[in-house]
DNA sequence: TATTGTTATACTCTATAACTATA
DNA sequence: TATAGTTATAGAGTATAACAATA
């Protein structure tokens, strides 16, 4: 890994270790993502989390809470008020699954599909203008390099 | 041997749009090592934002809490509870600034020295672990990307 | 006036344990 | 016994506004 040392873009602070970090650097750009994702989704009531939950309803109708969660990374217990929120919100239509009493069927509302089909809208330009920097194919690979990290997670 | 850590909880779940936004992979990715992360620091006493406390304090003897902020994307009102738990462990001495009374002048602990050196040796490790999929010239690129993307921040 | 550090505050996200009702 | 959803709770991280001391 060639000298990132030399490439300091910041006020004349060194950060040290953390500068040939992948760790902090994944933090960083992460944060830099989300920061103007709140801006971008301004107005529509959404939030990172709430457009995730909203893209996998989307793509599994009839799914239930607990398999949405599991396949975001979020706990059940948090997963309840998230629901309850999209539901509040007439997002998400939530019904007793008929296969299992315990659980809940969802589906997007004609509302919900809506502001998605919005939220997407604007998330496309978003990622254009973060990613505008970056070539087409560098685009796919970061993407790539980024999903053999998150396979590496532990339970 | 067969690989248990081979079953997916998300199995057959679809995340839709998802799939190809670079802003949920960047999430994702630097959630898994974030979680991973805690377990490596254990017993340290440190979390992943003190080490970078630590990290850019060690770079830049005599700095003041608000440029660590700055560098660090953290806001001046959050560095104050930061700052005051790595004096009460003895890992970073502050004493007023010789050239400016509002400020402090911040600087590592012998103590925080060697706490410091040894997160860097588990941290070393731990990229080691989740960065092993990559290989070398990839986990350089991998990072260039990121920084480019953190360049894009607004403020 | 601007800046450094500070307090107070609030919201989101995350994590855990214990409960209920079904399976 | 196990699972789906729930409640309660607590700890982090983050964001803003306002203040005192100093520049």
């Amino acid at each position: 890994m060639a000298n990132l040392q030399e490439e300091r873009p910041d006020d004349g602070v060194e950060l040290g270790v953390l500068t040939d970090l992948a760790g902090y650097h994944l933090r960083r750009a992460s944060a830099a993502f989300a920061a103007d994702f709140a801006r971008v989704l301004e107005g529509t009531g959404m939030r990172q989390v709430l457009f995730g939950v909203l893209s996998v309803v989307a793509a599994n109708p009839d799914i239930n809470q607990g398999m949405v969660g599991r396949s975001l990374g979020i706990q059940r217990a948090n997963m309840v008020a998230l629901i309850n929120e999209l539901v509040e919100l007439n997002l998400v239509e939530r019904e007793v699954a008929k296969d299992d009493r315990r659980a809940f069927a969802l589906r997007l509302s004609p509302i919900g599909q809506d502001i998605l089909a919005e939220c997407i809208q604007r998330i496309r330009a978003h990622e254009e203008e973060m990613l505008s920097d970056l070539a087409h194919d560098e685009r796919g690979r970061l993407i790539r390099l980024l999903m053999r990290i998150e396979a590496k997670e532990r339970s």
